[in-house]
RNA sequence: UGGGGUGUAGCCAAGUGGUAAGGCAACAGACUUUGACUCUGUCAUUCCCUGGUUCAAGUCCAGGUACCCCAG
């Protein structure tokens, strides 16, 4: 088979390359770079800007030593006006309604899964493949999403959203590898990346100052902190839009009680509303609306398993269809930190179901905004 | 300027003569291809100031000082 492989400059990839040369495909390599720091105005909390060379650069560096390595070839795509246009601007979007988005399953799904794989048809690649830890298999002669043998590893949360039909012309090599052996392999082959750290933070963006980066395109507003059990003022922040439900840290409210855990917002009014201790029942819910769901599969299950986020434990849950792609996902035992804006992924054990947006959470038949408008329903007072 | 109370880290707070608990926050690290959560670690040579008693003072005494409450 032609397949084209996407190599990062990391570990997984390049032993995801090695192994398909080793399976006897006609291989080649191609490196994507998405995000520009200059021309995407990226400058507080960049903390590479400065540098001769920017990060992007030494991995494309990393990739071709081992495109290098292994006698293949390697080419370079730019994809950075795709990522800004269908990830970058629904990201902000959705962080500007309050909500937060994981940016990653977009990166997925509109470029890594769409435009890099439509630029390796073009290439003359029917196939492409990446270092992603998951697995494709055949059921009933239909390529299925299942999660990675590697269980720690598993990203299929992160592949939820890419189009069905991807399924037929994608190959994960890594599928049946424990994270340790495929480092084992990469040092095997004296790959020069073969000990790099494995990468976090946003896809293409990298770790960093998250609430820094934000500031680039989400200009600070400061506001109240309140208590939700009581109306009372506890504190300041630094833009509503900053905080992630569920979230501790970066709150600075010392003094008695705590810890504190931001259970809520109002964009409008420029609020952020939190709630003492973690056990608290602002953060549970037992349902919540998912829509725009991609299907991967034609079952259509009233019970399965489901995660709200990554490397999150399967629940049970129930499913009530408003239409195909509008859920409301119902699990009675209550889970704890459902947010808005992230993605809801169903599973039938290793299967994945596919996934979708998490757009409203309910706690006693209601909505998380109608129960902060109820607790608040009066005036709030000065502390 | 009569009475009472309180001053311990950024915040809350133990400690009542024997060599500064704990919590929150913050920071660092681990974990993690979202954002979180979580875990681990760091964080007062010093207790408002000055002097005194004592082998030993955050703790006792004296004076000062700041703040709070009550009465004027």
């Amino acid at each position: 088979m032609k397949i084209l492989v996407g190599l990062s400059g990391g570990v997984d990839s390049a032993v995801a390359a090695y192994l398909l040369q080793q399976q006897g495909h006609e291989v080649a390599c191609a490196f994507m770079r998405n995000w520009d720091a200059s021309l995407n105005n990226d400058i507080l909390g960049n903390p590479t800007l400065q540098n001769a060379i920017c990060p992007q650069e030494e991995d494309y560096n990393d990739a071709k030593a081992v495109a290098d390595r292994l006698g293949l070839p390697l080419y370079r795509i730019d994809f950075i006006k795709e990522y800004w246009d269908e990830v970058f601007t629904t990201f902000l979007t959705e962080y500007q309604l309050g909500r937060t988005p994981n940016p990653d399953i977009l990166c997925n799904k509109y470029i890594k899964f769409s435009s890099f794989m439509k630029y390796a048809e073009e290439l003359g690649y029917p196939y492409i493949a990446t270092g992603h830890y998951a697995k494709i298999a055949r059921i009933n002669n239909i390529c299925q999403l299942l999660k990675a043998d590697d269980r720690n590893k598993d990203q299929s949360y992160f592949l939820c959203q890419i189009p069905k039909e991807a399924l037929e012309k994608i190959v994960f090599p890594l599928a049946e590898l424990d994270k340790h052996e495929v480092r084992r392999i990469a040092s095997e082959l004296n790959l020069s990346i073969a000990a790099k750290k494995d990468s976090t933070g946003i896809c293409f963006i990298g770790e960093r100052n998250f609430r820094e980066f934000l500031m680039n395109y989400l200009p600070a507003k400061e506001g109240f902190i309140v208590n939700i059990d009581n109306n009372k003022i506890i504190g300041r922040h630094t833009g509503v839009l900053y905080y992630t439900i569920g979230q501790r840290k970066g709150l600075s409210i010392g003094g008695p009680g705590g810890p504190w855990f931001v259970i809520g917002k109002d964009v409008k009014q420029n609020i952020l509303y939190v709630a003492e201790k973690e056990t608290n029942s602002w953060l549970k819910s037992e349902s919540c609306l998912v829509t725009g769901f991609n299907w991967l599969t034609a079952e259509r299950p009233s019970e399965c398993t489901a995660k709200f986020r990554y490397r999150q434990q399967d629940h049970p849950v129930q499913i009530r269809y408003q239409d195909e792609q509008t859920l409301i996902v119902e699990y009675p035992q209550q889970i704890s930190g459902v947010t808005p804006g992230q993605e809801a992924v169903l599973y039938r054990q290793d299967i994945c179901l596919g996934g979708g947006v998490i757009m409203d959470v309910y706690h006693q038949r209601l909505s998380l905004n109608e129960r902060i408008k109820g607790a608040t329903n009066v005036s709030i007072q000065p502390n």
